[in-house]
DNA sequence: CGTCCACAGGAATCCCTGGGTT
DNA sequence: AACCCAGGGATTCCTGTGGACG
């Protein structure tokens, strides 16, 4: 009979955990902009404030937005699309391109006095002068191969058919500085400057960046056009993160109940600490959510809090160091290897000279050691190194790196790869210190 | 105080791929 | 088929440099 008793118990709480926590996930997604926006008032109503100039008939200034990752830039703006177009009575319309890679539903048209477009453009994807003229072309309905045309072509292609009427059309373009790193800034320049050619149509363009120093870099012609407007987005604060997540968190969960109390302030904590970037504690909350899932919990603790932000970590290592390019690898490599005789830094000769050795055994093409030297910086970008320039003196200049992930995990995931895993068994030579 | 190391890192050029036009 | 074009990776050639050593 107490077993009868106990199996009853059993069925309940089996029943109770199969209940899952989260019945909207897509609400904690980067992708999902809400329709209000906490402790946003104020940079939404001093964008709305310059693009008010659209209801006079008049082109409104260029906007410079600036902010660190996750302080809400981009769905501000998006936001401000979507309000702008609903104002003006336009339609919203999707487009599906030839890639099908980028439908910006929040784009429109309308018919009033004359049609106003909001594009938006994110130049991670569309990153060079090229690809952001052909996709503006496509918007007006012209067939650009993505590639194979000279680029004055593109242009004017694109600037005759935006010209082909009255209109106005603003451009978002979202991480803007990747369209400066690696080349050309003549398409800002253009693109800026391409309202004294135009005879009919208007082009105001927005411009959104997390890099500060951005601006410095830019054309100085550039940079008084693109800058006429300039929005700050200071990153938020703990407590403003709580505000962010609580609001999420109800739309996202069955019941609030399911939350522990301490679970959201711990999430923005986190956040808040690196440089309060909302998206770090929508992904915080929504992978110790998972995790609570994943092991039948009925309610997402603080203990699953602290799992997810290792769990976060990890994945993103894994990720980004299996998916490197053999020669990366093969760089990262030796540098794991050389880290065991020299944990207080590795020259970028030693990396060198071991690389050498590891192409060698695993047949692969050896690069020189210009490359190998860019191969390092963009590891050190990834996070993955960390490499700074030192001088040491009578001997030389030179980069000083140390892993900048654990080395036993970094180890495991590239000897899956079966080129490492051939030259696995290497030894490099002995180094001595002077 | 000047030298000189061991590279850093900029610039021009090449090579290759994927796609165009004639 | 012959030739042009953009863009990304790589090479070649190069000038620049912080500071310990002598």
């Amino acid at each position: 009979m107490m077993n009868n008793q106990k199996s009853l118990d059993c069925l309940f709480d089996e029943l109770l955990s199969n209940e899952r926590i989260f019945i909207n996930k897509e609400v904690l997604r980067h992708s999902y902009t809400p329709d209000q926006l906490p402790h946003r008032q104020r940079q939404i109503e001093e964008v709305a404030a310059i693009l008010v100039s659209v209801f006079k008939g008049e082109t409104p200034s260029n906007i410079f937005v600036y902010g660190k990752t996750g302080t809400g830039k981009t769905a501000v703006v998006k936001h401000i699309g979507k309000a702008l177009v609903k104002k003006i009575g336009g339609k919203f319309f999707s487009k599906t391109f030839r890639d099908n890679n980028i439908v910006p539903d929040y784009s429109a048209v309308t018919d009033n006095d004359y049609p106003v477009w909001f594009i938006y453009m994110n130049c991670e994807i569309v990153d060079t002068q090229y690809r952001l003229l052909a996709k503006l072309g496509e918007y007006f309905g012209q067939s650009i191969p993505l590639t194979g045309w000279p680029t004055d072509k593109v242009y004017d292609t694109f600037f005759s058919t935006l010209d082909r009427e009255k209109r106005l059309v603003i451009i978002v373009l979202d991480e803007i500085d990747r369209l400066l790193r690696k080349g050309s800034d003549e398409v800002l320049y253009n693109l800026t400057r391409v309202n004294s050619d135009l005879v009919n149509a208007r082009v105001s363009i927005i411009g959104i960046t997390n890099d500060l120093n951005f601006i410095e870099f830019l054309d100085p012609r550039v940079r008084s056009s693109l800058g006429e407007e300039e929005i700050v987005f200071p990153p938020y604060d703990a407590i403003q993160l709580q505000d962010i997540l609580t609001q999420r968190a109800k739309m996202s969960c069955r019941s609030i109940n399911l939350i522990d109390t301490g679970v959201v302030p711990l999430c923005s904590a986190y956040a808040a600490q690196e440089h309060g970037d909302a998206r770090r504690a929508l992904d915080l909350f929504r992978v110790a959510g998972e995790l609570a899932e994943r092991e039948k919990s009925k309610r997402i603790t603080e203990k699953h809090v602290r799992e997810a932000k290792d769990h976060i970590e990890q994945d993103r290592i894994v990720e980004v160091v299996k998916t490197l390019p053999i020669q990366s690898k093969l760089v990262l490599y030796s540098c794991i290897l050389l880290e065991k005789y020299e944990p207080s830094g590795i020259s970028t000769g030693e990396v060198y000279t071991v690389y050498r050795d590891l192409c060698k055994l695993s047949s692969s093409e050896i690069l020189t050691q210009r490359r190998i030297s860019d191969i390092i910086s963009e590891l050190d970008m990834l996070g993955i190194l960390n490499a700074k320039v030192v001088s040491k003196g009578r001997y030389g200049r030179t980069k000083e790196i140390r892993m900048g992930v654990p080395v036993t995990q970094a180890k495991r995931v590239l000897e899956l790869d079966r080129k490492i895993e051939r030259v696995a068994t290497y030894v490099p030579p002995i180094q001595h210190k002077l």
